[in-house]
DNA sequence: ATGGCGCATGGAATGCGA
């Protein structure tokens, strides 16, 4: 079983990328953030053209989140129960076994900023969800745009910014991988400087000044399934490129 | 030193992303 996660900053604009990408790489699951677009607007025909199930939570101009499947989906879950919330950044499936949440973390803007409480007050409402769930699905996947790189070498060494590296954000993605859930990336031997965004600034890609802030997190009986994760560099080489690149696992079921 | 791009909204300039 394949999966994947990719924010691609606007499906109106990235459709075309997205469609070659599930041609090529045939993910059985491909979890979507920042949409964008309302549900109204969401190409549900044009993936099923391709072959992929979709269920999806958009709002206009910001945020907005979908689960692309082979199989259908089931027991689809809207946000983080108890935290209200206008910004769509949290669905859920079951797909086969596989628990799927699919998250668009937020960026908070800057430390001690009010985006930034607001980013601190998400990530302790998902982790007391996930709780819930992980217990409830042994099988279980989050995927998505956390915005925060876990570790020093998760940041390119000219990262001078304190946001999506500062402790506090650190040790919130530490709190989630405490309730035994593994970055599959780290599960491997990678090469050095590997990270999934970079600022369309700058000539940032051509320089790889990034930042991993895209993660797949595994509960134990998929991390002890899983053979392989790698960032797909090559679809942000593209014209008009999403600046963030898929990430992607593959489990042995 | 600053901001440097891309997207959405709305129909110019601004907010936001990370």
């Amino acid at each position: 079983m394949k999966l994947a996660t990719w924010n691609v900053n606007s499906l109106k604009v990235r459709l075309p990328h997205v469609i070659d990408w599930l041609a090529s790489e045939q993910p059985d699951v491909l979890c979507l953030q920042e949409l964008k677009l309302e549900d109204p607007a969401f190409p549900a025909a044009e993936l099923e053209a391709e072959g992929y199930h979709a269920v999806f939570s958009g709002q206009k101009t910001y945020n907005g989140v979908a689960i692309l499947s082979r199989e259908k989906a089931n027991d689809v879950a809207y946000g983080i129960p108890g935290f209200a919330d206008e910004q769509k950044r949290v669905i859920a499936a079951t797909i086969g076994d596989v628990r799927v949440v699919c998250g668009y973390f937020p960026n908070g803007q800057a430390v001690g900023s009010e985006k930034f409480a607001y980013k601190m007050a998400w990530l302790r409402a998902l982790t007391a969800w996930l709780q819930t769930e992980t217990r409830q699905y042994p099988k279980l996947a989050l995927l998505g745009d956390y915005n925060i790189a876990p570790e020093p070498r998760d940041a390119h060494p000219d990262w001078k910014e304190e946001i999506h590296v500062s402790p506090a954000e650190r040790e919130a993605f530490q709190a989630i991988a405490a309730l035994g859930l593994s970055d599959a990336f780290r599960l491997f031997e990678q090469t050095e400087k590997s990270f999934s965004w970079w600022d369309y600034r700058m000539m940032a890609f051509r320089r790889n000044f990034g930042l991993r802030i895209d993660h797949i997190l595994l509960s134990p009986a998929l991390a002890a399934v899983c053979q392989n994760c790698r960032i797909d560099k090559a679809p942000r080489a593209l014209e008009r490129p999403s600046d963030h690149a898929p990430v992607v696992v593959e489990l042995r079921t």
